[in-house]
DNA sequence: TTCATTTTGTTCTCGCGTTCACAAACTCCT
DNA sequence: AGGAGTTTGTGAACGCGAGAACAAAATGAA
């Protein structure tokens, strides 16, 4: 991340908060939509799956936006933190590559209904070309930098091999994207001032694994234990 | 996590070394792939894409698999990383919710390729049902139990809309799952002994985004003092 | 008005993780 | 054999984040 000067934007919210300001976003929609008007920190910690005190303090580095004694209006909050992450309103992205996982987040729901509106779909492999994947064509990927240039694009998902992956990223830094979400098992060598965030979905089932398999150990040398 | 007295087992390893494992397990499979038989810690590092003092750290929790003056055996911290983590031979794994995502997923070859077999795909819409789905039937959720019995599945992957995880995990959590990886936005509630990850796709888009707007409010401050 | 109650915002402490820096240990060359 | 050069493994310092605990502020009742 791009280490500046604390002194130049008072409000230096730590990365930790900024990892879950999207939780709490998502907990208090989910509020909404139930019609609850009000909430205290710990209603609203619950629902966001934290410790009360870690969600106050987190809220704490936005301002104070809560009213002593009543707790958070739902609405307002909401908007507070949807404008804190910067998504009152849509963010373009591309998606390059467009094979089984391409074609799932195309069709994510979630994207959209989130600030994210997906504008191009691109890929190498011209038997792709022309596809409508989620209401949108797949172009070729040499249409990147024509692309980014019209539609101001600034976040990038890789959904490449990993092979691939490198190569993509460079041509997307190279016209000015300056965030990229990649999906690719690889590690992305970028510029200061580009910001990369790694979805590894075989890594979180291995780290999973290393817990299961300590849990059957366990259970394995406490079964020995007991028969004596 | 069940906190353990550490008598009991000599080595704990702290859970952000587990989370980098697999990372590291992946850049020796690489360079195995590439024919480099040792490698120094300062290779290993930048191939993982981290700092070589905490690789070393790392490592050293596993145990002394280095020599001094020379660097590490590929192969052979390979295998004893992935005994570590447990990879060593296949988890059976089943996937709940065949949408678009529980598509990809099924195919995904980097599960296979990395220690995960999948067993068994589930949905509750009966049309899904009797689809072949990377060799693999898509099946009914109801035979749960019947399967995960039948394969000793430890494993369990849900990839529903978020107003069927909660149940899911509950059906999982009784037929003796005792580790999710959740896919679906929701906060998923699960007794002890249980672990739980998500992933949340939109969520690390709305981390970028969070970046990319402050990034754009000091550009145009910086605009004026230089573009560097 | 004044007091009791509720709930936020913040201070403080503790523990974990990261990083530096260096001693220990191994190889190679003379 | 002995010394120079590498590279690992680890002790120690440091900084960040989590959680407890409390003071400040708002409401409502008497």
């Amino acid at each position: 991340m791009t280490a500046r000067t604390s002194s130049e934007n008072a409000r230096e919210i730590p990365e930790a908060t900024v990892a879950r300001l999207p939780v709490y976003l998502r907990a208090l929609v989910t509020l909404a939509d139930d019609g609850i008007p009000t909430c205290s920190s710990e209603e609203l910690a619950t629902a966001a799956g934290v410790n009360s005190a870690k969600l106050r303090k987190d809220l704490s580095y936005l301002g104070s936006y809560g009213t002593r004694g009543v707790g958070y209006d739902v609405d307002y909050l909401r908007y507070q933190i949807a404008r804190e992450i910067g998504v009152t309103k849509d963010w373009p992205v591309v998606i390059v590559g467009i094979g089984n996982l391409g074609h799932a987040l195309a069709n994510y729901s979630g994207f959209r209904s989130r600030g994210f509106q997906v504008v191009a779909l691109l890929d190498a492999d011209p038997a792709q070309h022309g596809e409508i994947v989620a209401g949108v064509e797949v172009q070729p990927f040499d249409r990147l930098e024509e692309i980014v240039a019209a539609a101001d694009v600034a976040i990038g998902v890789i959904a490449t091999p990993a092979a691939a992956a490198q190569s993509v990223a460079d041509r997307m830094v190279g016209c000015g994207i300056t965030s990229i979400l990649n999906f690719a098992p690889s590690v992305l060598a970028v510029p200061d001032g580009v910001d990369v965030r790694k979805v590894d979905l075989s890594l979180e089932l291995q780290i999973l694994a290393y817990h299961e398999q300590r849990k059957s150990q366990t259970g394995a040398l406490l079964a020995d234990g007991g028969a004596a």
